[in-house]
DNA sequence: ACTGGCACTCGTCCGTAGCGAGTGCCAGCA
DNA sequence: TGCTGGCACTCGCTACGGACGAGTGCCAGT
């Protein structure tokens, strides 16, 4: 599959056109619009080419070309740079983030303001609760059978749970069981502390050992099987944007993948470091989703990552801005969590 | 406007046909599905009869009548009984309710619930701080210049906050912090903590005041003014549902009201004790609501309520349905409250 | 290898016509 | 007075048909 220089310029050409104005390109307007150098009937001919490799087709006979999912592909992995910022667009992330006062509010900024910035639907992963480690565990009587557990992690996770002890306890007791399980679990990886749980069981005195068996097993209920991760969702209402062109003509299947956070995070939480990952279409796994595009990467202090965050729109998107963007405002998060 | 029993009965059945079939109801089909006891052209009368008092209204010259949306409030107020609810959803709250370890896990399994019974947007507002209690402030330290402020509320809601204090501050004065606030704060209500945080500030010796200062800050920042309170959301999807009929053909206002925590509060935050509050298109006071109605109602352990509950859908709606439904989840959701 | 020319396709945009659901009105009847 | 059957009328919906035009594929010429 020969693809000249020019060809790829045409295709290039295509994805622009289409991009802005929602409608399928004809030859003769590309070569209005693009310092070519040919005609249309050149244009034409590689059209054709392009159509026959599966890159771009025709909505109708008579009607002018569309970028395929493949072509978008294409022009994603060889034709675009990523725009560089507008200062603007720098302002507005330095401006909306400074202020947060917490891990919650970080998040919630962080999620509208990439809907804003990127007008499409944006989703931000909490820090994973896996990536991170235990800072300090909090045992909070509220009763002589009820403890508030409370587990604060490096991330700036809080996650509290509810412990329903077998019998009544006295406050030394819930000192001790703090001091065990504070002395045991501090500084270790979430994703490494079952062994330990158990061993906290194994090892303690006798007297404290009922206690300390439902609390392992409200210990582990929280912090790896249930609520493990947390997202954020703003901006569906970018969904009905380009009229109901986009999605073709039904927002439902789009809407009900969004409700599900399962979907949600396979979406954006398989970050790999330093990457930004862009789901066209058809790439997508999820069914409800074929005409979507999806363009994630992950955050993190440093060069660590502790979650992902990034939008999903029309396949037919911006994507050198929408990739600008997302990466930028990653970026500024991990500064803003580093500082803690 | 004298509507005598038929004329009623009349607007009943075009507001049940309507709602189920979701057209236009004419004179003829009406007779047909209702045992009305008179003719096609007697009903036509009485249809003009409504019509001129703006209980119902033509799409078009030619079509059948639609209820308008006082007709759908005469309807509710007078013309419909609450359904009982079936057993199957009876046993389906409770199954769905049963199992919940946390107030986070209630009110997402509440909301998912909603959503679900009734097919349409389901909203569910956290139990308000501002109808809380205090029940046990923990201070965390982090580092030497950082407590977590961790609140803990009578209805379950666990508030946390990331405290910088102006200088080093030693364990101990951390232990005189935790027990000054406790000692003053514990036991009311959050709407009345202003003044005593005040008062924690003037009475604090010296060496603790400048914490005791910032503290206050945070406390008052974080149990009065910000993030007060919490909304959870499911079930946009079923926006989407009567194809693009309902909403004018444009999802767009609502899912942008339905971002807003301010609108949303607004929708079903003022509820008042044990009752069912419906709003109907143009009552709504929100504008981007004007083509949807809103059916809400509070909840709380006992007879106290803590916050609210409720659905959004179209005009077009199931009222005795979803009336019943929001009443018994509300029902459930207090007793479980009620439990702790 | 590119270009201009040309025939062809086909979706879109009217305008017209027939259909039919539904209405309003009226005269007649209990 | 209130109900009914009958009838003319309205008007949205669908189908049909022709003109238009954007866009294409192909081909012969440079």
């Amino acid at each position: 599959m020969g693809l000249d220089d020019r060809k790829l310029a045409v295709l290039r050409a295509i994805v622009e056109d289409y991009v802005a104005t929602q409608e399928p390109v004809g030859s003769k307007s590309l070569v209005e619009r693009h310092q070519l150098g040919v005609s249309p009937a050149t244009v034409r001919n590689d059209m054709a080419v392009l159509e026959e490799e599966g890159y771009i087709r025709q909505p109708h006979t008579s009607a002018g070309r569309v970028p395929t999912d493949r072509g978008y592909r294409l022009f994603v992995d060889r034709l675009s740079r990523v725009k560089p910022l507008s200062p603007a667009e720098r302002r507005a992330i330095e401006r909306f983030l400074v202020g947060a006062v917490d891990l919650d509010d970080v998040v919630h900024r962080t999620v509208r303001l990439l809907a804003q910035l990127t007008r499409q639907v944006a989703v931000v992963q909490y820090p994973s609760l896996a990536r991170s480690s235990v800072r300090h565990l909090e045992l909070v009587p509220i009763s002589t059978t009820r403890l508030m557990l409370v587990m604060i992690a490096d991330t700036g996770r809080v996650e509290q749970r509810l412990v329903e002890l077998p019998g009544p306890i006295p406050a030394d007791d819930v000192t001790d069981l703090r001091r065990l399980v504070n002395e045991k679990l501090v500084g270790t990886r979430l994703s490494e502390t079952p062994p330990l749980v158990q061993a906290l069981v194994d090892e303690s005195v006798p007297h404290l050992r009922p206690a300390m068996t439902t609390l392992s097993t409200v210990l582990l209920e929280t912090l790896v099987e249930r609520h493990e991760e947390r997202i954020a969702l703003a901006g569906t209402a970018n969904l009905t944007r380009g009229g109901l062109l986009d999605f073709q003509g039904s927002l439902r299947p789009i809407l009900e993948a969004l409700e599900e956070e399962v979907v949600l995070l396979k979406l954006i939480g398989e970050a790999e470091p330093s990457t930004t990952r862009v789901l066209i279409g058809d790439e997508n796994e999820i069914d409800n989703l074929r005409a979507a595009s999806v363009v994630s990467t992950g955050y993190g202090p440093g060069a660590t990552i502790v979650g992902g965050l990034g939008v999903l729109g029309p396949t037919r998107m911006d994507y050198p801005g929408t990739i600008a963007t997302v990466r930028a405002v990653a970026r500024y998060v991990g500064e803003l969590l580093a500082q803690n």
